[in-house]
DNA sequence: CTCGTTGCAAACCTTTTGCAAGGAG
DNA sequence: CTCCTTGCAAAAGGTTTGCAACGAG
């Protein structure tokens, strides 16, 4: 749905900057915007290629850096092995709370973080740029070990 | 100071696992105790061998493995290449400020931080085990992008 | 046609690990 | 002596990049 709307963008922003519009590229911002969970490369990379087989990981890897350079993706590097892409909903900031068991990630948004985090940061004589509050916990209940392949929304 | 402390704890635990106090891992844990900043594994190597010249980079990175370990030290991937380790001190958690531009480490505590994201957690069924709440900013006087400052680079 | 884009494979960087020689207990 | 440790070098695991062929405009 407002998938829509980020690929449009996307779009718009490449031909604004003298870049081309490709079938991969349009693959892979498909799959990520309307994924509706955090991506690996190698996720991304998977789904791209059910709609345009021969996307190579390079292409993604380039793709998904100029989506985070143009503030359409933001890239998380929770504890542990690779960089997760998610979308930028330019309305709300959210931060993210990860089991440390089974993996899931759930995104809240808490203004009070917020707003704490300026006071600190004008403390020490800094100005905010951006910010990561990471919680990491155990599932109290429905948290399963993962298993095979990320189950993805297929 | 209590690096002394830390490194006496740091041979006790040795000790009571049955494993060895050698040269290299007092060199390794003594830079690390005292140099009262985040230190990179090839800090600590660099610093170690002023100590201990023969100490090779897997020893370090075992050391180091086994202090997070045990709880003596925490490491933190901030945004940016290397793992940083840092002391942990038992009584005191804090988070972290970084500065973008010239990379300045700045601790500060915030209790009220760690209040709300257990009233987060609780409110999605999750039990905190830990947290990471990073604020990047810039220094607003006394900001210099890194240039042969020792050790932060990005 | 032109010049941005692509896939492949190799380069990189940091973290891990296998192994035979070395050293603490 | 016995095993834990060590340093070396190679393996891994992920991210970047050089390059010649490709293809959008």
């Amino acid at each position: 749905m407002d998938a829509a709307v980020a690929l449009e963008r996307f779009r718009a922003r490449l031909s604004r900057d003298g870049r081309r519009t490709t079938g991969q590229r349009d693959a892979i911002a498909t799959v990520f915007f309307e994924a509706g969970r955090h991506l690996s490369l190698l996720d991304i990379l998977d789904l791209a290629k059910r709609i345009s087989p021969g996307v190579g990981f390079a292409t993604v890897y380039r793709t998904m850096r100029m989506l985070a350079d143009w503030g359409l993706a933001s890239e998380h590097r929770f504890d542990g092995g690779q960089t997760l892409y998610e979308p930028i909903d330019a309305d709300a900031h959210h931060d993210h709370l990860i089991c440390v068991r089974c993996g899931r990630v759930v995104e809240y948004e808490e203004p009070e973080v917020e707003a704490l985090q300026e006071r600190v940061a004008a403390r020490y004589g800094m100005r905010v740029v951006s910010h990561k509050h990471e919680i990491y916990g155990e599932c109290l209940a429905g948290c399963r070990p993962p298993v095979g392949a990320p189950g993805l929304g297929d």
